[in-house]
DNA sequence: CTCCTTTTTGCAAATCATTTGCATTTACAT
DNA sequence: ATGTAAATGCAAATGATTTGCAAAAAGGAG
């Protein structure tokens, strides 16, 4: 029972459960930081829960995402990218060579351009700013 | 014959042909302009060539993106979309109700951070910058 | 213009990530 | 301890994208 709080309010507050499958994704990405697919999730749960399904894997994954639990990343690829949010805030430095994700401090947003998008009718809830290029490896 | 020009150059230097195809895709996102994805390139350009087959269309937009023909997007939701390079430099706003996404002329980013990144030994090439919330027909 | 080599295309089948239907099991409020 | 809604595992379906291959087209050389 690692910090199963804040998961099983968010859980509670909308009528849905806290299976051992839930806590356990949490903990995997608690145990493994950063962001991964959910092939990755799949795995490492695995190892803890044997009948893990991948099913319950992406159904989870998608409803953590909509309870602002996990963050779903969209690298490119094809395939999707999660990580825990509540880290700092931060944004991603993709290499265009070997498709590493790093993850940078840098943030260019100013909070500006939110007033002026709500302004206009539009209610910003979160933004995303990545960088691409060749890391030292892949220069080029 | 449209400005087959820079498409014929890029594709010459490399060794690549200039077919109808390609230049049917061309001709297609200049006569539609903002981002679509393959799906929608094939439909359109099915119309004019009725012979054109899907793998086409994705083979092509697969190397004109390399060829900075064409910018390939990643709009979340699992279908990627793709749009003519050289318009003005922009980025997208994304409705996470109806997933309507519009281009934005602010761009909060800063050339500091690529010299930084740059001194590092990371070789930037580009960026993107995405603002999610609701539309106004979407506000919760 | 014709020939030759290489690249492309169309087609069909394969692959990969993700989603869904359904019967069974589980969480948890009573 | 029990009833009910929610969640899981399983298998099959879906949707986007990719691939192998034989036939067709492009572009350079003669």
């Amino acid at each position: 029972m690692k910090d199963t709080g804040r998961l099983e309010a968010e859980l509670k507050k909308k009528g849905y459960k806290l299976t051992e499958q839930r806590r356990l994704i949490i903990e995997v990405f608690s145990e493994n930081p950063g962001h991964h697919t959910a092939q990755e999730i799949f795995d490492l749960a695995k190892r803890k829960l044997r009948s893990i399904n991948f099913s319950t894997i992406y159904r989870n994954l998608e409803l953590l995402s909509a309870l602002d639990i996990i963050n779903k990343l969209y690298i490119e690829s094809g395939t999707s990218h999660y990580e825990l949010c509540g880290g700092t805030h931060h944004h991603h430095i993709i290499c265009k060579g070997c498709g590493e994700t790093r993850e940078m401090n840098i943030c260019p947003y100013e909070s500006l351009e939110e007033e002026k998008l709500n302004e206009l009718g539009f209610k910003v809830t979160d933004h995303k700013f990545k960088i691409y290029g060749y890391c030292s490896k892949c220069r080029p």
